[in-house]
DNA sequence: GAAATAATTTAAGCATACTTAAAAATATTG
DNA sequence: CAATATTTTTAAGTATGCTTAAATTATTTC
């Protein structure tokens, strides 16, 4: 394939499918900050070269081709996250933006080469998992949103939203990271913020901000 | 900047300046495989954002600005094929392709980061220097290529040329790396090829090939 | 130093990936 | 279920970085 934007397209595609397998293209659009039309040229392209399914004013789904090169462009994203935090020590927040430039650019032998170097990691530093060589996706845990927490309730953070790079500087100050336990002590419904406990300290997180991090489910 | 191909045509000029610091557009085109041009459309471009100093049909040199930005080119690709050959385990013929992809994705930060890890290398794997984070280049030992020795006469190798995969997985067979002795048993004068000893081992190479090996010259 | 050769530039054109504006299809709402 | 609102597509246009062919300038050779 070759193409910066045609890559981008199927990452995109792949990461926002809806539980049928489906995406519309305006979510396109918005994710990738251009116009509807634009995305309607570039389906058409993508869809005469096998990688999805694309009849107009239907939703659009991967082809196993599609779904194939896309799954592999989120390993090779996710293995450089890993590679970029673990072995050379970038912080969680600066990792995304440089993993989404360098994605584009490795083989993938490097990518594997990488991959042994980590020691075949399952999950990126945000806690999103990371595809095999072959394809496979590791088990992913029940998980939920801080927001949907009740009070009194605590939770385990195993996920992060990790698109904003702000957002994810900003939790770290607060101590948030990957497996810190968090107690909702209060929910304010003014404005539906939180009052949670994180390492002793008391903090209150917006709505938003809570609903970009996700905390293990222990039962339903 | 960020933009693969200006950034090719300033690494291109860079690498390939004569002794006046100038280089003329057809030198430009036969390295990057285009027209001639294409290559003068961009000189324009190049010109008007004051990277090079550019008038129709005369030479073309650097502005200071792009002299910076071309030489910092040539360091992250340089500092990605140490790493990629070090850390990562790649061989030698290998990382000049994968470096020049990632040269154009990685930021300053990363690359700065990259060098700690190498402990500031001063020469890349086939033994080109690699700037300094402020510019410097490490002292250049005196050399000349294999093909320049006399019957009889013995030199280390210091640096290959690097563009050219074939090339260095060809060589690498014969036992030649960097620091290896080669000894010039006989030259053929009707091909100009030379008859060499590597690690106690005769081969014939050709002249070309001989063109493209660099050994240190001891004295003038 | 004029003629022949080589290098460079200009001109016209192409594919790509985007834009905005208008038209068409679909989805929502009263 | 018809009117309205939203989404998607079409149409026309743009900037970029290339191409080939022709024209221009520089260089080499005799």
């Amino acid at each position: 394939m070759q193409n910066i934007s045609k890559e981008d397209y199927l990452s995109t595609i792949f990461r926002n499918l809806n539980p049928e397998g489906k995406i519309k293209p305006g979510l396109i659009a918005g994710k990738l900050s251009i116009s509807s039309a634009a995305v309607t040229d570039m389906l058409r392209k993508l869809s005469a070269e096998g990688y999805i399914i694309y009849e107009r004013y239907k939703g659009i789904a991967l082809t196993s081709e599609g779904e194939n090169y896309a799954r592999n462009m989120v390993r090779r994203h996710r293995i450089w996250e890993v590679f970029l935090n673990k072995v050379v020590g970038m912080p969680w927040d600066k990792v995304h933006e440089e993993a989404n430039r360098l994605e584009h650019s490795s083989s993938d032998d490097l990518i594997n080469r990488l991959e042994v170097m980590l020691d075949f990691p399952e999950y990126d530093p945000h806690g999103d998992p990371i595809p095999s060589r072959d394809g496979k996706m590791p088990k992913i845990k029940r998980q939920k949103p801080l927001s949907e927490l009740e009070e009194g309730e605590s939770g385990r953070v195993i996920r992060v939203n990790d698109s904003d790079e702000n957002f994810l500087g900003y939790i770290s100050k607060l101590g948030i990271m990957l497996k810190e336990n968090i107690v909702i002590k209060k929910k304010i419904m003014f404005d539906e913020s939180l009052e949670v406990s994180i390492k002793g300290k008391s903090w209150n997180i917006s709505s938003k901000l809570a609903q970009n991090i996700f905390v293990e489910v222990k039962r339903d």
